[in-house]
DNA sequence: CAAATTTCAGGCCAACTGAAATTT
DNA sequence: CAAATTTCAGTTGGCCTGAAATTT
């Protein structure tokens, strides 16, 4: 974008936003084809690499608000993605489980998201790509 | 976030967007000490870098809408930081100029923003900063 | 008259705050 | 009674549509 603000384009926070931007709107477009948003592909992935969680363990892993979580989770239970269930040891919590068919969507999102990520980064050959990979995953600590 | 499911970090527009939305919420937060916003700041550093514009170029170079426009620009003008006239040659256009005033909150601005950067990308040195910054800008293009 | 520009009223969605209800 | 957990109601900002008023 040649037209936007040098002041701007130099500093790395701006960049990132924007681009943190673009990447989130592509994969929430085939996301909502689905009828499904970003915080439900994210609550799909951290229930089948962690197993099940109470909604405030899995509010705080993922930092969705937990007043916001329970609309996430309602929207899982009403396709079959996610099951719900007090814990019986304390009957405060809701236990949240991935079902099999919501493994299945989480792969066929997870492809999904890579073919989107090609796209995205089409200008960066494979070497660059790993580079940048790197270099986030260490701001993210 | 070691807390953060696999299949999600592995994904670099995850990464990207994670980052972006820190990027955006640390900056966001200082803004807001100042009742500003991310638009105001990129409307001051438009009319810095590119002179006085009409409301509908600064909207179309930007990527705001025009309807929202107005509010920023009410805001901007409010505390002097931009000045808003009629254009004489076509009094339909209504042409905003940034002020001293402006200028220097700008300036104050760009300078909290470095500082936050900073802060941000702590874990990574001067080499790998440049690297991420070039990285960037060649995705956005 | 048609088109362009600013402005306003309003809707929609995601993110957040605050508080109620239940349970420990 | 205090704290934890889920849930709901309401607010805000960003993005959008539609339309009015003025001017070209």
């Amino acid at each position: 974008m040649d037209t936007l603000p040098p002041s701007l384009l130099g500093l790395t926070t701006y960049l990132l936003s924007k681009t943190g931007k673009a990447a989130r709107g592509r994969l929430a477009a085939r996301l909502a084809a689905d009828g499904l948003r970003m915080w439900h592909m994210a609550v799909l992935a951290a229930l089948a690499d962690f197993g099940p969680h109470a909604q405030r363990d899995l509010s705080a892993r993922l930092g969705i608000d937990p007043s916001d979580m329970v609309k996430v989770l309602d929207e899982l239970s009403a396709p079959g993605f996610v099951d719900r269930a007090r814990d019986p040891a304390d009957r405060r919590r809701v236990t949240a489980t991935i079902t099999a068919t919501g493994r299945r969507e989480l792969t066929r999102l997870t492809q999904e998201a890579r073919a989107i990520q090609d796209e995205l980064l089409a200008p960066l050959d494979a070497a660059e790509r790993d580079q940048l990979h790197d270099l986030l995953t260490r701001i993210l600590v």
